[in-house]
RNA sequence: GGCCCUAUCGUCUAAUGGUCAGGACAUAGGCUUUUCAAGCCUAGAAUCCGGGUUCGAUUCCCGGUAGGGCUACCA
C-alpha cells in the first residue's frame, strides 16, 4: 500500500477544459483521495505563445463547478527560477549542454515559430529504458531514436519535458496518472529524473478519450468545453458518475454511484487499456437517474436558470409544475422546450387556438357526447372549493363519472378544451396547475365552440 | 515511414483456462393506459483473422489486420 500518495493534474492553459482532460484530473483526485494523500493542479503554461489566462480560468471554474478539489495549486511560470536552477545542475554535471543549431528546414512548423541559433539539449545516454505502468505492465523503448532532445530554448525559457520532471521531483509527486498520449513521452522524462539522481514516480497511463470517429478528443474532435454541460442543464455529479465510469468499472453491476463510492471501489487494475467512445446519450441517462433522485428543494434551485422568464422557481406555480417538469426532461436545458410551442406544458401560459375537432375521442367521435361530458366536468369542478382542487382531489370528483362513461369519452375532451394539445400531462394534473378559474374558463370555451 | 499502445454486442463494459459469453445505454416489440412520457417485461445484437500451447481458450504465446498515440525550439 503506498504511502502519502501524491497525485497531480498538469494541465496546459491552451484550450478549453473538456471531457478529456477532466476525466484524467478525476482519476488522478481518486486515487489521491483513496489513499490519503494530496492532489495538486499545476498549469503548465510554458508555452507563452499559446497559453492563455482565459483557458486557465476555464479550468479552475471547470474544476470547480464539477466539485474536484485540489489542495494545492501551481503555476510554472512562476516558477522559473527553479528549472534555471535545474538547467544549471544539468549543465554542471555534463548532462545538457548548449548547442549551436544549424539552420533546418522550418517548413513543417506551426507557422510563427523560429529556430534559435542556441538551445540547450539534454545529453541522451543512448540507452534502453524499461518502467511498468501500472496499467499496461512492462513498457520498454530504446531511447537511441530520439537524440538529444531540447529541453529549454535559454535558461529562462524551458521546455515541457524539463519542467514536467523538476516540477514532478520537487512537489513529491509519487504516481502520475496521465493520458496514454503520454506514453511515449516517458523515456525521456525518466532520463532526466536519473540525470537529476531522482527516483521516478510510478506511472499509469490511462485510455483516451475518443470523439464520434475513435480520435483522440480534442478541440477541433468534438470535445465540448465541460462547461457547456453546465449551459446544457447536465448535473455534475452525473457527469462525474457518468466519466468515471469510461475506462474503469466497479467488480459489480452498480453504475449510479456518488463520488465517495467511487473513491471507495476505485482501483488502477481496473481501469481499461482501450479508449472509450463519449456518449451523450448514456450521459443523458445518467442525468435523468440524478434527476429523479433530487429534492424538490434542490430542483428548483437547480431549475431557476432555465425555467422561461414568465416562470419564477419560487412560485405556487413551479412548485406544482416542478414534479410534472422532472419526470419530462433529461437535462434542464429541456425545460425550455417543454412550454415552447408544441411543447407539452405549453398550455400553462396560455392556450392556442385548437382544432374544435380535436375535442372529440378519436375511438368514440361524438360531438353531442363530448358537450354532455364538458359540461358535466364543469360542473363537478365548479362545485369543488379551492382547497379540495388539487390533482387528487379533481381526479375523487371527476373519476366515477369517467368511469361510468368512459374513460377517454370523457378525460379526452376534459384535456384537449384545459390544453388546447394532444399531448400534455394528465388532464387532471393539469387543471391542478391552471387553477380552478381558468379551468373553468377554458371548458367554457371549448362548450362554446362545439356548441 | 519509425517507435509505442490497443482490440468482447452500434456504444460503455463483465467474465483473467471450463459461463447458455453477463450487465448498462441505445434500438425493436409488448404490458399499463385518457394522450405523451416514465415505469415494467421481452427480443435482436459481440469475443478482428490465422497459427500455436492445452483435455479445454474471450482469457496465455506468436504472426497478421485494424484503430489510436507519439514522432517540435507544443504540452
Amino acid at each position: 500500500m503506498p504511502t502519502n500518495v501524491v497525485t497531480r493534474f498538469a494541465p496546459s492553459p491552451t484550450g478549453y477544459f473538456h471531457a478529456g482532460s477532466y476525466r484524467t484530473a478525476l482519476f488522478s483526485c481518486i486515487y489521491a483521495r483513496q489513499n490519503g494523500g494530496k492532489f495538486i493542479l499545476r498549469i503548465e503554461d510554458t508555452d507563452k505563445e499559446r497559453s492563455k489566462k482565459e483557458y486557465e480560468d476555464n479550468i479552475v471554474d471547470s474544476l470547480q463547478w464539477i466539485g474536484l478539489k485540489y489542495d494545492e495549486f501551481y503555476r510554472q511560470s512562476d516558477r522559473t527560477e527553479l528549472y534555471r536552477e535545474s538547467i544549471r545542475r544539468l549543465m554542471d554535471s555534463g548532462h545538457a549542454y548548449l548547442s549551436k543549431e544549424t539552420p533546418t528546414d522550418a517548413g513543417d512548423r506551426p507557422a510563427g515559430r523560429q529556430n534559435r541559433e542556441e538551445v540547450i539539449r539534454f545529453r541522451n545516454p543512448n540507452k534502453k529504458v524499461v518502467f511498468d505502468d501500472m496499467i499496461r505492465g512492462r513498457i520498454e523503448f530504446d531511447t537511441t531514436e530520439l537524440g538529444d532532445f531540447v529541453i529549454a530554448k535559454s535558461m529562462d525559457e524551458p521546455v515541457f519535458h524539463l519542467v514536467v520532471v523538476v516540477d514532478d521531483a520537487d512537489m513529491g509527486i509519487t504516481h502520475i496518472i496521465r493520458g496514454e498520449d503520454h506514453i511515449s513521452n516517458t523515456p525521456r522524462q525518466i532520463l532526466i529524473f536519473e540525470a537529476l539522481g531522482v527516483m521516478p514516480p510510478k506511472y499509469a497511463h490511462i485510455p483516451l478519450l475518443l470523439s464520434g470517429d475513435r480520435s483522440k478528443l480534442s478541440k477541433r474532435h468534438g470535445a465540448v468545453p465541460i462547461t457547456e454541460y453546465r449551459s446544457r442543464g447536465y448535473l455534475p455529479e452525473a457527469v462525474v458518475n457518468y466519466l468515471a465510469l469510461l475506462g474503469w468499472h466497479p467488480s459489480d453491476d452498480k453504475e449510479i454511484m456518488s463520488f465517495d463510492e467511487i473513491v471507495g471501489a476505485f482501483s488502477l487494475d481496473r481501469v481499461q487499456k482501450s479508449g472509450a467512445i463519449f456518449d451523450e446519450e448514456k450521459l443523458k441517462w445518467f442525468n435523468k437517474q440524478y434527476l429523479n433522485r433530487m429534492s424538490d428543494e434542490r430542483f428548483t434551485e437547480a431549475a431557476m436558470p432555465f425555467v422561461p422568464d414568465w416562470l419564477t422557481t419560487g412560485s405556487m406555480l413551479f412548485a406544482r409544475l416542478s414534479p410534472i417538469i422532472k419526470e419530462k426532461i433529461s437535462c434542464l436545458s429541456d425545460i425550455a422546450g417543454l412550454f415552447a410551442g408544441g411543447g407539452e406544458l405549453a398550455f400553462v401560459h396560455a392556450i392556442g387556438p385548437y382544432d374544435p375537432s380535436m375535442l372529440l375521442w378519436k375511438k368514440e367521435p361524438d360531438r353531442s357526447a363530448s358537450l354532455r361530458h364538458l359540461n358535466a366536468v364543469r360542473d363537478l369542478i365548479s362545485g369543488l372549493s379551492e382547497e379540495g382542487l388539487t390533482a387528487d382531489g379533481l381526479k375523487s370528483a371527476i373519476w366515477p363519472y369517467a368511469e361510468a362513461n368512459g374513460r377517454g369519452n370523457v378525460l379526452w375532451p376534459l384535456r384537449v378544451a384545459l390544453t388546447g394539445q394532444e399531448r400534455s400531462p394528465d388532464p387532471f394534473v393539469c387543471a391542478y396547475i391552471i387553477g380552478k378559474e381558468e379551468s373553468l374558463k377554458r371548458i367554457d370555451d371549448a362548450i362554446s365552440v362545439l356548441g
